[in-house]
DNA sequence: CAATTTAAGTGTTTAAATCACATTTAACAA
DNA sequence: TTGTTAAATGTGATTTAAACACTTAAATTG
């Protein structure tokens, strides 16, 4: 019989967090000058391994949290891959996970000996092992996500102008928006609160801002909505 | 330094496959009783752990073949789940497959001593450690599956009703369909061959019988299509 | 203070998809 | 030949999505 847990062979898992970031303009990655053999000194995802007394989303958020400050960051697992080479060091897997968060909100990403940096998505260098793959297929699955349910939250200012969010949207999804279409579909979907304020840095005119009603979002959430950007 | 291969843990990896049947009328789901401690004899999915020489999608074949005599199945991977007492016998986690096959043309599923057998979806007994919960999140899975990609190649006879195309339909995503609706999004696929047969069995009149053009099929795969029914 | 400039703000039209009903048709049985 | 059964097809109403261009408010400039 195989299935018994004394002859199962033992692996070392690895976790490697996909951090995207925005700034009011475009996507950001965050990645971090690996420190220890092999590759070392190239630029890598943000790793490190389990251990035996967490869960996958412990170790995600501690090895994040270690290595760039990041604290209380909401962590979505992607996949798990599991090429035998894809670690020349040693039999290695490696479970990814994804976030994204502001990265104007979180400039400080070095931590002490550990030198993370942003870089905008298209300008990103190449990566060690697998973590182009992963990186590839984090991207189909932020796309995937930001049409199915509403972000923003945490991306945004707190008071913002249609045109930010919209600029939100369009660097996820790497394509231009209809400013018109954007506005309506939003407006229908009934979470703003819009401002007797006015943005006076962009124009002119100003333009109006709007805030989350966060009341109305986690009563839409409750109701299992699920919304079409 | 905490991310070095030598000082990390290293951990059970186990598989576990959800494999969904369809038999022309209903929604199953291949079971198996287990045959080692803890939970000897209970109701749990096909699972079994890693070698170190193999990639998760590899084992997870095995693991079914062995098991069930299944092969050459489509499986996917689903998700890896990690909480630190899962498993009672020893710290273990497991990644998740699961893959949809026609279950009339695969009902000899028991291998040698292991008696695998098929389960109505909704009539399925309860089983061990977090099983439940995967199934869960794999009919979720397979239900955003169904109506993206084009299923049905292998889960249907060579020679079908529109009938019996709506049927899995609606198995899988549990819910009644508009007969002419149906119709006129599968034939704006342009996938389906009429043929000149009729399928007599079920009616006076006969229906007609169909058979999927896997030359335009596969091209339209590569034309990177999605279709939504 | 009138004219200009800048981005913000706003609706309508058209096409496509979806839905809900209703009728006709082919084959067989009585 | 007539009745029965499920299959096949048609149509109109409604909803949803996509394309598209002008007006407005307010600061700046001459």
């Amino acid at each position: 019989m195989l299935s018994t847990y004394s002859t199962a062979d033992k692996v070392l898992l690895a976790l490697d967090c996909i951090i995207f970031g925005f700034d009011q303009h475009e996507l950001k990655i965050l990645l971090i000058k690996r420190d220890f053999e092999p590759e070392k000194g190239k630029w890598s995802l943000i790793g490190g391994f389990l251990k035996r007394t967490e869960t996958l989303d412990e170790a995600a958020n501690r090895i994040l949290q270690h290595l760039s400050g990041l604290d209380d960051i909401y962590l979505e697992q992607l996949y798990t891959f599991s090429e035998v080479d894809r670690d020349p060091g040693e039999r290695t897997l490696s479970t990814a996970y994804y976030a994204l968060i502001n990265s104007e909100n979180h400039k400080q990403v070095a931590n002490g000996a550990y030198s993370a940096q942003w870089f905008n998505i298209k300008e990103a260098p190449s990566l060690i092992f697998d973590h182009g793959q992963m990186v590839e297929k984090a991207i189909l699955r932020l796309r995937r996500r930001a049409v199915t349910k509403p972000i923003g939250f945490e991306l945004l200012p707190e008071k913002f102008t249609m045109l930010q969010l919209q600029k939100l949207y369009e660097a996820i999804l790497d394509e231009k928006l209809d400013k018109r279409n954007f506005i309506n579909k939003v407006n229908a979907l009934d979470i703003l609160i819009k401002l007797d304020e006015k943005d006076m840095t962009s124009s002119r005119k100003g333009s109006y801002l709007y805030q989350f009603d966060k009341q109305k979002y986690d009563q839409k959430i409750e109701e299992g909505f699920t919304f079409k950007l």
